[in-house]
DNA sequence: TTGATTATTGCAACAATTTGCAGTTATTTC
DNA sequence: GAAATAACTGCAAATTGTTGCAATAATCAA
C-alpha cells in the first residue's frame, strides 16, 4: 500500500468516525504503529487532522475549506463573536475575506435575516449556508492567494452599493498609517468597500496593531469600530479610543 | 511497445485500480522500472496522474475517499475526463456548477493555461486551486441550493462574454424537449451561457438521458458535444448522433 | 534511401525515502 | 507516584529515485 493511499485511508476513517486510534489503524492495514504515527504527524502538520495522544481527531467536519490551521484561531473567534453582535435584521452588510471574516460567517445566528455582499469565495460559501441570509457575490477576476474578486469591475459594483456596515479583516493597522496592506489590487477593493458603507468595522488581532505595510487603505479616522480579541479597556487600544473610535 | 502505447496502458491501469506500483507495471509490460518512472513523471507533469514514492495514484483518488456523497461519482469522473480533453491552452471557458463540473475542475492538468468564467462558488474555488488558470467570477445574488449566481446582473455579464466553449451539467435532456431544468433563475443563466459561447458541451449521466423537466434551456440542436459515461457507440446515443451532435 | 540528428531505453553508481525495531522519554490513569 | 501505554530518537535494511552514459531506435532533410 502506498503511503499516500494509506494516508487517504486514514483521512477517510477519521472523517467517518471523527476519531481514530493508532492501534486500530495499525491493525487494519498491517503496518507498524510507528508508521501510523508518522502518517498522523504528517496529516496533522498539513492541518488535515488533529493529533492527540493515542490517535487523531477530525477537524471540524465543516470540510469544504479544509485549509491548514488558522493562525491564532481562538483570538479570531473572540473577535468574530463581538462582530456578530453588530449585525441586526434587515441590514445590508459588506464584507471582505480573510479568516476572521470566515469565523464571523460561521457564528451568524440562524435566525438572522440580512443581505450580505462579498467578493470572497470562502465567505460567500459560508454565508450561503445560512437559511435566512441573502448573498450577493461581487464578481470579477479572482485573486488566487486571497480568493477574492479584484479589478475594476468589482470596484465599480462595490461603489454602486450603499451598505449599512462594512467588516474588514486587516493585515496591519497603526495610528500613523491607518489601515495598510501589501497587495495593490486588494487594497483598491477594500478602499471601495470603506467608501460604500455608512459604518466601518475593522477586525484585527492585537498582534497586528501598531504594524504597517506598504499600501494604504484608509486612515484611522475612517474607521468607526475597532474589534480586537483584547478587553476593550486594554491600554494598547487607548490611542484609538482617543481618536474617537468605538472599541469592542 | 511504443511509448504512447505504454503510457496509455499505464493510464488505463491507474483509472482501473486507482493506484499502480512501478514494480508491477515494469513486470507486466517488461520494461525497466526506470522507463516506468520516466513515464510516470511525464504523466504527472501533464497532470494525468499523481506520482508518489513507489508508483502513482489516480487524480481523482485524493477525493475518492472523501467524496462518498456524490451520487454516481464514478460516472461523473468518467465524464469529466472526457470533458477535460476538450480544453486547450488559451481558451476562454464558460462553465456552470454541479458535481460533474467540480469533478472536471479537479481533473484539469496542472500545466493548462486558460481563462475560466463561472458563477458557481464551488467551481470557482476549484479553479482557483490551479496554478495557471485565471478565474473570473460572474457575480450576483447567490442561489442557496445550487450555489451559483443568478439574476439579471449575472445574465448581462454572461452575455458580454464570448467564450470558446461552454460546459453545462444537466438535470434532464431528451430529443423532444432538449435540455430542461426546474429552477427558473438557473435556467435563465444557463440559457445565457448557451448563447455566449461558440461551442456548447453538455455533460449528462446516462440516467438523465430521455428525461425532462418543466423549464426549457435550449433545444438539442443548440448542443455541439454530448458527453456521457457511456461508450460513444452506445445505441442509447444514436438519436443524438443522428441530430448531428458529437458524442464523447 | 542515406546520413545526421534527436529521442528513447536500460544500466550502474549513488542519493533519498520509507519502514520497523530497540531503547528511552513522555503522558495518562488509577 | 507507579504501572501501562504512547511517543520520540537514532539506526539499519530495504526499497525507490536520480543522474550520467552508452547503445539502440526513430525521425527528418536532402
Amino acid at each position: 500500500m502506498l503511503k499516500k493511499e494509506r494516508q487517504a485511508y486514514i483521512l477517510h476513517q477519521v472523517s467517518l468516525h471523527n476519531s481514530v486510534l493508532s492501534a486500530d489503524l495499525s491493525n487494519s492495514i498491517n503496518v507498524s504503529e510507528d508508521t501510523i504515527r508518522r502518517d498522523l504527524n504528517e496529516l496533522a502538520e498539513t492541518g488535515k487532522v488533529i493529533k492527540v495522544h493515542g490517535g487523531a481527531l477530525s477537524k471540524s467536519f465543516n470540510s469544504f475549506y479544509l485549509r491548514s490551521d488558522v493562525y491564532n484561531a481562538d483570538s479570531k473567534i473572540l473577535i468574530a463573536e463581538k462582530a456578530v453582535s453588530l449585525i441586526k435584521d434587515g441590514m445590508f452588510v459588506l464584507t471582505g475575506g480573510g479568516t476572521t471574516i470566515i469565523e464571523m460567517a460561521r457564528l451568524l445566528p440562524e435566525n438572522l435575516k440580512a443581505t450580505f455582499f462579498t467578493g470572497s469565495i470562502p465567505a460567500a460559501f459560508e454565508y450561503a449556508q445560512h437559511p435566512n441570509i441573502e448573498v450577493i457575490f461581487i464578481g470579477d477576476k479572482i485573486a488566487k492567494r486571497s480568493q477574492i474578486a479584484i479589478g475594476g469591475e468589482a470596484i465599480t459594483r462595490i461603489k454602486h452599493i450603499k451598505a449599512d456596515i462594512c467588516f474588514l479583516g486587516t493585515n496591519a493597522i497603526d495610528m500613523e498609517h491607518g489601515i495598510t496592506d501589501n497587495d495593490w489590487d486588494v487594497v483598491q477593493v477594500k478602499k471601495a468597500m470603506l467608501e460604500s458603507s455608512t459604518q466601518t468595522v475593522v477586525m484585527s488581532i492585537s498582534e497586528k496593531l501598531n504594524s504597517y505595510q506598504r499600501i494604504r487603505i484608509g486612515g484611522v479616522d475612517e474607521i468607526d469600530i475597532l474589534i480586537t480579541e483584547l478587553d476593550p479597556g486594554n491600554k494598547l487600544l487607548d490611542p484609538f479610543r482617543m481618536k474617537g473610535l468605538t472599541i469592542l
